[in-house]
DNA sequence: CAATTCATTGAAATCGGTTTCAATACAACC
DNA sequence: GGTTGTATTGAAACCGATTTCAATGAATTG
């Protein structure tokens, strides 16, 4: 079954017509005759061909194919169970829309420059995604210098013009915390992350749910891990002696930390302290007892991402879109 | 700063040579005289050119891009640590090489064949790297009727002649197993997996260290999840009529899982029931108490396959190499 | 010194498509 | 009937590199 190769010119042959009717017809052209349009198609059909997709590229200048760049340390994107998500809401969406998806994982900041700066010049990628979130982006000027598209995933420290999506961490922020009020709870502390700007912004719903019920803000109650388990641990450990009596953990994975901790003080949860996570991953399943959190529609998050996308490399004129999803309040056992 | 479009006839100009010449020493050929090598550089530098990477391509029949194709369900994607992990190894051995990875998640068989079919003719991919396992493989005979190399991940059912780099999961069942013998336990339960060749070699282990043992294989003590923590949390319920002292769960996930439900019936790991994993990922350190577990090396698998269908890509003669990586017992609480 | 080899370079073909431009044919209009 | 417009098609240019082939000149050999 040496499947010969095939071009353009070969079923232009056998179709009796020119390389260029058949490229009309298989892209779909107007004013081309039924008769011919089928003939080709009948020998597209039978000969099973397909086009080369380099030629097409080289061409046409679109490849049909984005990038997903996530600079990230090694030991998150490993761990956290938000990339993982996020890349199924990505390749989902970008194989409805025929568009192949091309990842790369950069380990350092330098690493990312160079494959921020490879990606502009080479012409592969019709446009690119990156997470943001963390780091001070030296690379958005980068990617503003270049003629590449590209979204945000997460917004990046100090954007002005840069196309974003993210979740409303605020709201979520807010609603974690208004939630632990309305239920009673008097010393509510906060676990947050000050490594990005989803950790400032949820750390921002909390103090703003504490002053709109006329709660002060009690610092002693305050302290900032890295979204990982090991850092939910440690820093419940630094909180206990502050004796809350609910804690906002900002991350599903800080919280199982956080429980273990307790677990080890033989303090429970609920009852001795109430917990609400923020991410509804996997995490919040695995916790005992399971977690209240904040759920983020990281999938969405991941597909609208591809559509806001491939909405600027279609129209590049249109102003940039910033996008906040809503979240949601998950009530489970933890609170 | 508009990136003006370079290319390599404009280097070329620059550095009154021609094309040939420019794109000679750019892939380093021999025969160029000093000088002239020189000052091509020079002037390569100085603009920052780059050569446009589908021209490339389509020139030399060499993308340096392979894919990875993950034809999985959504839900063990996302749940399973396994695939980042995998990923991790791949996205860096890949640039490593310098060669992009293109990302390929299937979500049905058809959708499988469809997409492989895709890679198989449209001249984008160099290679690929498949994650079989759990499948029986039709896969299989459309890979080796096309002629892109690939190579699978995971032992395929059935698989005669395929390259593919696997772990040694036959020896870390008997590994497990063993310990678990060696430790004194007498009712040795196994939560396998029937689902996958990885299960069944798990439980080949298990039968194999019994028998070296001279224990007799009690049916009884052995049924089969498909690796999520849910599964392990329903077969250990199933299991604990039969009174095992000690059970070897074949995933870290489904020992999570197993372990809530211990616990929902009073039961303390490992006092009253003793439990070796499988996988030393993520959840065999969130698990209470931490895994005694069989350490896969899931990213050098990941790392290994990317060298293997390299040395395929350039060498397609060579016979193909089926790989079975070691794996190791790791002590901790719970056995 | 003529003949041969070898290093160095450029011109042109090539990869497999898309797209522009011009040519033709046929219908519609004044 | 001549002019204009429109649907349909093909020839050829083009995308931006690599690679083949031939040409040149210098070095080596007999």
């Amino acid at each position: 079954m040496a499947t010969q190769k095939l071009t353009i010119q070969k079923i232009a042959d056998l179709a009796q017509v020119s390389k260029a009717t058949v490229s009309r017809v298989l892209n779909d052209y107007p004013h081309i005759s039924d008769e011919v349009k089928a003939r080709v198609l009948k020998i597209v059909h039978e000969t099973g061909y397909r086009r080369n997709h380099i030629a097409r590229t080289l061409a046409s200048s679109r490849s049909n194919m984005i990038g997903l760049v996530i600079p990230s340390d090694a030991q998150s994107v490993f761990t956290d169970p938000y990339f993982p998500t996020l890349t199924q809401g990505i390749t989902y969406t970008a194989k409805r829309n025929e568009q192949t998806l091309a990842l790369f994982l950069c380990e350092s900041e330098e690493e990312g420059g160079e494959t921020i700066a490879s990606i502009l010049s080479n012409g592969l990628l019709d446009g690119i995604i990156i997470t943001a979130d963390y780091k001070d982006y030296a690379f958005e000027k980068q990617l503003l210098a270049g003629n590449v598209p590209f979204v945000f995933i997460g917004r990046p420290f100090d954007t002005v013009c840069s196309p974003y999506i993210d979740t409303d961490n605020q709201a979520g922020g807010e609603l974690a915390t208004a939630y632990l009020i309305e239920q009673g709870y008097q010393r509510i502390a906060i676990i947050g992350s000050d490594k990005n700007t989803s950790g400032d912004d949820r750390y921002i719903g909390y103090q703003r749910a504490l002053e709109k019920h006329g709660r002060a803000l009690d610092e002693s109650l305050v302290v900032f891990g890295d979204y990982s388990m090991e850092s939910g641990a440690q820093r419940m450990e630094d909180l206990l002696p502050a004796k809350p009596d609910a804690v906002f953990i900002t991350s599903d994975a800080m919280a199982l930390g956080a429980i273990r901790t307790l677990h080890r003080h033989n303090l429970r949860v609920p009852e001795d302290i109430a917990i609400v996570g923020f991410d509804d991953l996997s995490p919040a399943l695995q916790a005992d007892p399971q977690l209240t959190t904040i759920r983020q529609p990281i999938g969405d998050v991941g597909s609208l991402a591809v559509e806001t996308l491939l909405e600027i490399i279609r129209n590049p004129e249109r102003p940039p879109r910033q996008i906040a999803l809503p979240v949601e309040l998950i009530v489970r056992a933890s609170a």
